[in-house]
DNA sequence: GCCGAAACCGAAAGCCTTTAGGTTTTCCTT
DNA sequence: AAGGAAAACCTAAAGGCTTTCGGTTTCGGC
């Protein structure tokens, strides 16, 4: 008892095994952490901010996988749908992870400043102030949806035997992983399209980019 | 101890107890629901199936606020458009809900019934089997998150004093209700628009709709 | 009037999050 | 090189949550 010669806890392992709980079974907890990495539940608070925490460093964890250089591009639709595809293809990675990330706030400061440039792109581009997250929030539904569905339907639809749902279940049986990447190009481009009426409508309040 | 004289538990109040605690506080428990209704803990175990099946009573409180009836209207795309317009406006009485029921999978019947009408109308219209789950999904997270950003955005984002997102603090800053509701009707008529491109792409199998 | 079912209580097991204080090792300062 | 602060871990415990089980009282049908 006492300090360890060698490390047992950092914030990389206690992210790492925060991971593979939720990849294994869709949660976590920090008993079960601890254990895996061979110490006391007690000493992972030593390394991060409580629960919540382990959730934020999992989200700065998956969020690195985001190709930011995307958001350079140019022309801005260009950009936004490149940032968009990496975003979804990160989080498909660990879509069992997503319902974690939608129940609390983004904290990390790396996420954040992807928004900030997301934003600033958006901005430069001409949108009124007042459309901007509008158009983010939606962007991140999209693809939060859809790399949800992407890999885990059956988290939400559980059929039971007693209830008579056939069109329900031949309609989910007929679910294929192509589908899904072709739904989510679609309404990617369709909110596109809609962000370009955005731009035309009200170009007033701004002129063109700084 | 023993039975009481009248009643103080049953599914319709435990209900209505947990969407007010949930409303309030952003969550329920099942000892709280108990102490507001003056019962022990344990006693609301014989009413409900666990704490997932208020969750799911939860959440067919809040569908029955959905007008069905508007799968029956013809044609297909107004049914889908009116169904989704209800559907939203059902949720965004309980933003604070949603987190909950993107969580656990569902069971409840009455819910099952409703999205096995919708499927049958999408099938009825023409669309291939396969088309069906991803254009409910994706009208399911347009309807959802439009709901939550409605009236719950500080939910999601909390900006810390230490770092600085000037742009996305303004953006945060110029957001109101008129836009949301704007960009969810424009989001959705680009969804619609994209199914009517589905529906045209492969009508092989079945005849024309209506 | 009786008896089974229904509704509630009390208690407990087992999990979780979080905090606090104690012990050993490391490493920086002097 | 010595001393002390800081880091890393442990033990312990408080308090909350979910769920189960057996006991007690009341209700309703026969």
């Amino acid at each position: 008892m006492g300090r360890p010669r060698t490390p047992l806890l950092d914030r990389a392992r206690i992210t790492t095994t925060a991971l593979e709980l939720v990849d294994a079974h869709g949660e976590f907890s920090v008993p079960r952490i601890a254990r895996r990495l061979g110490a006391q539940t007690g000493s992972v608070y030593h390394h991060v901010d409580g629960r919540d925490g382990i959730v934020e460093l999992m989200r700065e964890r998956i969020c690195e996988a985001i190709d930011s250089a995307t958001l350079d591009a140019a022309p801005w639709d260009a950009a936004l749908a490149a940032w968009a595809r990496s975003y979804r293809a990160a989080f498909a990675a660990h879509p069992r992870a997503i319902p974690l990330l939608m129940t609390s706030p983004v904290r990390a400061p790396k996420v954040l400043e992807q928004y900030e440039r997301a934003v600033g792109l958006l901005l430069g581009a001409g949108f009124a102030a007042a459309d901007v997250m509008p158009v983010l929030t939606g962007l991140e539904n999209l693809v939060l949806g859809s790399a949800l569905d992407l890999a885990a339907p059956e988290t939400m639809w559980e059929l039971p035997e007693e209830i008579s749902t056939p069109q329900l279940a031949r309609a989910l049986a007929a679910v294929g992983a192509g589908r899904a990447d072709a739904a989510f190009e679609v309404a990617l481009e369709g909110l596109i399209a809609h962000c370009r009426t955005l731009l035309g409508e009200a170009p007033g309040s701004r002129r063109q980019a700084r």
